[in-house]
DNA sequence: AATGAATGAGTATTCATTCAT
DNA sequence: CATGAATGAATACTCATTCAT
């Protein structure tokens, strides 16, 4: 779904359209990054995406929807890295691992906030699923490495590897070595509890 | 110097005052609790704790001060039973473990959205030094258990313990086994590091 | 450059935006002149300019500055009648004295009300500028009758000037009359003060 | 003979309360010199006067009061001067002159806010005899001098001399020379009104 | 569709004043 | 009498949202 595509597939209209709403989102994602979410507010993110106010409600019902548009965009960008991985058994694992680190550390300011508007108020379904679309292909990727687990301790590997993902994008670890720090948390942790009863 | 009241415009020397003061504090914590951080706002605190909101703001110069006023409260509970730990090595780290999940577990939803007011702006110096001593604390139990370390590995291990802790009170992983599963791979993670180069 | 609508948050476009601004200064004038200072906050300016206190923080980001707007309005209007003054001489001062009178009883309460509010705080640079410009005129023309003065006695004459017509418009002084007892006061001063060492 | 206690609830009999109510006319006084009219309210003085604030509501009734009190205070201090004037003539002219100058240079500050209070709202019966009694003198001493003049002559005349007295306290006119300025001013003006038809 | 003027409920905060202790 | 805790009406200002043009 590149938008490379030299013809366009929509009518004038849509395109223009397309781009609105694109802009909207846009210009949320760097209010959030440079002035924080104190600071979201519509009349401000209308100014910045370079369109009045009520063309801004013409193509979001609330200051919500923005919010979870955002939000679906920067996991759609996680998830296609995701489901593009190829490899198999460790290869894998540091696939996963190293776009998680990636997507992270893209825009580690808009990642930061976003964390926290996304647990600040429920989502829609449709985010919610996208959310359990991560999570399932995360932890099918550590069951075809480590084996057959209980589903909470593949969560519990993956709730670590979030974890200390995030933790580095705040600036609470470094970024150097963070991808072998990551996967030995990971490892360690899988390995032991395979051991388990 | 009395802990519990953070701020204060005035210092209060009254039973009553302090009686007042308290009561503030509970109610933006009951509030946050019920109806979440959206909700929280100066007139509603003071309604909720039976005053006026001039009474509030004799005791507080602003929103903010109440707020970091609760987060130390709830600090100071989870310090004093760090503190109060006695043991050594194994029986150490289990009674930090412990602690901890008792503490995320005594109020749930508040330990969650103080979770987020803490991230969402930063506390004053007052706070942030509670912060560093349940770091240091929490390090120096993990330190005396496992030898030396690098600094970063033992932060890797509270951050992936405080991590799984909030994820379980966010009702993400089952409170049953929650211990364990925290000892397990925190013990897992830094005696793999331990082993690394 | 629309000299009328000072510090606008939002400079208007539209004519009804630009009515509306005058709008919101004319009912501050006119809350000024009936109810005094203290009457005079957001909620009844919006409310007598017939629009919502939400139009109103459109155009001026605070109180103050609808109060600079209003004395930058008023300021201008004798501006006006000073600079338009064509004659010399004798008949200049005059002139000058005719039209700050013609100015001050246009709107009486108004004009005392102003007084108060300019020496309560520091205007702007502009306000300034502009009671900097009626100081330098009224100087110039007193300077052009009299001869070469001092700079501290011209300043004095218009003092003297001053606080005569703002006494008479407080009532204080008899309005019949007012023109001549002024420039008698003003020349003689100036007489007086040229023969001096 | 109650004069340094203005308008009290209860006669205060103690030497106590007479200085309870100094302490609190002079916190005013003091909060207005040091921060303005904007900052004067009524906890402040009354912290500022080291009393509570039942304290000071035991001995005025209302805010308005203290500043009526205060505006009183520094009147009698300047009719004592004018009063003990001895001299005849011009003397009694230059030493009238002086005094004003004296006693606006005392606290300057202080002269120029309570000018701005006056102002501002109507004082007590009491207070306007006071003013009306200084202009009298005022009056009267200049009237010895000069002869027979329409009273808005001699108004006239006193009202240039506290304008200029007024605007030299603000900073507009050095206070170097002062005490000649304002009396060429008067002089020269009743000199000439005496002419006049 | 696009614009931007207008709305008004909502929020933080102040301060003169009262009253129980 | 003194204290200071408590009151609450009032005030400045914000921001999501609507709607006439």
């Amino acid at each position: 779904m590149t938008s490379a595509l030299p013809t366009p597939r929509k009518t004038p209209t849509q395109r223009r359209a397309i781009e609105t709403c694109a802009a909207i989102v846009e210009a949320a994602a760097r209010i959030l990054e440079e002035q924080g979410r104190e600071a979201l507010n519509t009349n401000r993110i209308a100014e910045r995406a370079g369109v009045s106010i009520g063309t801004l409600y013409q193509y979001f019902p609330d200051k919500h929807a923005i919010l979870v548009s955002l939000i679906r965009r920067e996991r759609e960008a996680l998830l296609a890295e995701l489901r593009a991985i190829q490899a198999h058994g460790e290869a894998a694992l540091q696939a996963m691992i190293a776009a998680s680190i990636r997507h992270q550390f893209a825009r580690p300011k808009l990642a930061a906030a976003l964390e926290l508007v996304e647990r600040s108020f429920p989502l829609g379904p449709e985010a919610a699923a996208m959310a359990e679309e991560i999570a399932t292909i995360s932890s099918g990727l550590l069951a075809q490495r480590f084996g057959a687990l209980a589903q909470d301790d593949l969560l519990t590997a993956v709730l670590i590897g979030r974890g200390l993902v995030n933790a580095a994008g705040e600036g609470l670890l470094p970024r150097q070595g963070l991808a072998e720090r990551v996967s030995l948390a990971i490892e360690s942790y899988l390995c032991a509890a395979a051991r388990q009863p």
